[in-house]
DNA sequence: ATTAGCACTCTCACGTGCCGATTGCTAACA
DNA sequence: TGTTAGCAATCGGCACGTGAGAGTGCTAAT
């Protein structure tokens, strides 16, 4: 038998092609039909279904091959054979046929993502939930970082001797909020003419090049505490430690009851928790920013033993030529990854318009 | 048999006391054991737990009575009797002792509200946290009203030649923001200068006190499209045509799934739908705002027939004298009546105090 | 190397029968 | 007349057994 393991190089690729033609296409196969009926998948079905040209007692023998390399399961010993996460990831990485979506398709999600235009928690919160509905999944996405967009207007509050609110408004609109406790106390005039001048010097600047250098010689004649200072430069910088965390939208759980993998209430209440906790969701949102497209995480490849039996697959989006934030799905591993694929795409190039559109009105 | 139907006066009391003694001391009994165990009560628990000084037989008499007028259910024949609707509620309004919280719950309650103090969302956020946990149900909560609160800051800006933004900070350092079409184009001078106004002359006035009025008198030299200047006095005055609705939080689904009445994932469906919705759960605490306590919604009580399964108890909170927002619970029917209200009325109570504290420090 | 045949294994659905819990009824009783 | 004891009847739930169906792995033949 000719190996071709053709060597084509792909991103996010982590298994090398190392089954041979038959292999693959059984391999390929059961993925295929296991997708399309949720059903475990035999030799008699891949015989009859499927004109492999082989039968199924061969068939049987390669089934008990990929089974002992670890690219499928067998729920018990008298059922057929179920993808495990290598057989997904072998699948996505070299034998998924991209799909691409029709222009129908495609203009109704631009047209939905542009109907919350004016606001940004709105366009954000109704992308997640069009994805959720059109997925059956749940959704979840991250609204921009703030480096992406365009100082507007700062405005600090006292709120206690020693405790300012920062309110940051940028060109999207997005109102970023953080309490700041500093050491020492400061009053409303004080906050009042740092806020001035804050506003003066920045106005309609992109948030990438201001740095803390910039606020210090600002704030050199309002003399404000040096801890408050450096944490509005924190909030403007979004550092890690100013916990200005973007906010998660996530929905779409009930559309997980559906799914006979999550009738076990064990796993359906360990992504119920998840949903609440949202620092998981938000993490692997944050990890996957960098990506130059979509990425896919399956079963025990996902950072928590809560998810082994499902499949995340998530796309950043842009303002500008910078990745800003990023929109995902969960749902089972059993997911119809390609059409997954090709909407978070959709949607993502959605939001890169609608933003590119915010952006040059403001260049 | 004497009929001590003493007509006391209650609030919310939807039934008159119509049942006799002994009924009542049946009914009461049966809601009392099945809140405790789950289990449908029957004559024989009843008489071997309970010293009612009645031969099984003739509680059974009372029991089918009971059952007859409504009171009671029977799942079916050969089981016990279960609280209906009208059971809960007689329960409730006539029978129930109120129950008191230690001092050492009161205090772990009230320090966990001040936990989270300097920041409006957190506030309500964390509460309904809070509240879930502790009562082990979902809690959602819904943020203060505008008009209790006090005018800080008004940004207007500019997203389109008919659109503009506007956020509102007030003292507790909300940002109300929303989006408003106006048909005439507006410049970002005229809203500049528009904001500067309005910024002077609202600075720290209570938002209750500022009417249409207000407004127009004061954008007369800085002329806006009429439309927008009615929007925005609408977003102050918190109408509800401009959709500034306040945030709601909710939480806590998880801990339905431990509920022996969610097992069926039709209803669980029904109440994850409700929660992502959210509109049905808002109106359901705007409409209790202005009750002078906690207020409680039995099965069919709830407006929507998804919930026939569940209770919801609700309670306001207070900035200053005025109702401000309110905070519920929501949970299937079998719940601890007593303590779930002595858990939400200390919850608003630590609010009040919280408010009573900021507004004092604005005053 | 491939294939047909076959025995084996396992799950699932279904039917059965029994147990326990509870009721409503009736007749006796205070 | 209200209360009680006794009793037959009803029903849900559980354990058990059984049989059908599906699919495998092995072996021997091609």
């Amino acid at each position: 038998m000719p190996k071709k393991n053709a060597a084509r190089p792909k991103d996010g690729t982590r298994t090398e092609p190392v089954l041979d033609e038959r292999k693959t296409s059984i391999l390929g196969t059961v993925v295929y039909e296991y997708l399309a009926t949720g059903e475990p998948v035999g030799s008699a079905t891949l015989t009859q279904k499927y004109n492999l040209g082989i039968s199924p007692a061969t068939v049987r023998a390669e089934l008990a091959s990929l089974d002992q390399e670890g690219y499928l399961d067998q729920p018990h010993t008298s059922a057929g054979r179920v993808p495990s996460d290598l057989g997904y990831r072998y699948y996505i990485d070299h034998l998924m046929l991209p799909e691409t979506l029709t222009q129908e398709e495609r203009e109704r999600i631009h047209a939905e993502v542009r109907r919350a235009s004016h606001q940004l928690d709105a366009v954000i919160d109704h992308a997640s939930h069009v994805l959720s509905n059109l997925t059956r999944s749940i959704a979840f996405a991250i609204t921009p970082r703030l480096r992406s967009q365009v100082f507007r207007h700062l405005e600090l509050i006292r709120v206690a001797a020693r405790a300012t609110h920062a309110v940051l408004v940028t060109n999207l609109g997005l109102a970023a909020q953080l309490t700041i406790e500093s050491k020492q106390e400061v009053d409303d005039e004080q906050l009042l003419r740092a806020a001035q001048n804050i506003n003066r010097q920045f106005a309609d600047r992109p948030l990438a090049g201001i740095g803390l250098d910039d606020l210090t010689s600002l704030t050199r004649d309002t003399p404000l505490p040096d801890d408050l200072v450096r944490a509005i430069a924190g909030m403007l910088a979004e550092n890690s430690e100013a916990d200005v965390e973007r906010r998660l939208f996530a929905g779409g759980a009930h559309n997980l009851l559906d799914q006979p993998e999550f009738r076990d209430l064990r796993t359906l209440r360990a992504i119920l928790d998840l949903l609440e906790e949202q620092q998981t969701l938000y993490t692997l949102l944050r990890n996957t920013l960098q990506a130059p497209g979509p990425t896919v995480a399956i079963g025990r490849e996902l950072p928590s033993a809560d998810m082994s039996e499902c499949s995340v697959v998530t796309v950043p989006y842009r303002i500008g030529n910078r990745n800003a934030g990023a929109v995902g799905i969960l749902g089972p591993r059993r997911m119809q990854y390609a059409r997954l694929i090709a909407l978070l795409d959709c949607m993502a190039e959605g939001l890169n318009e609608l933003f590119q559109g915010e952006t040059r009105r403001d260049a």
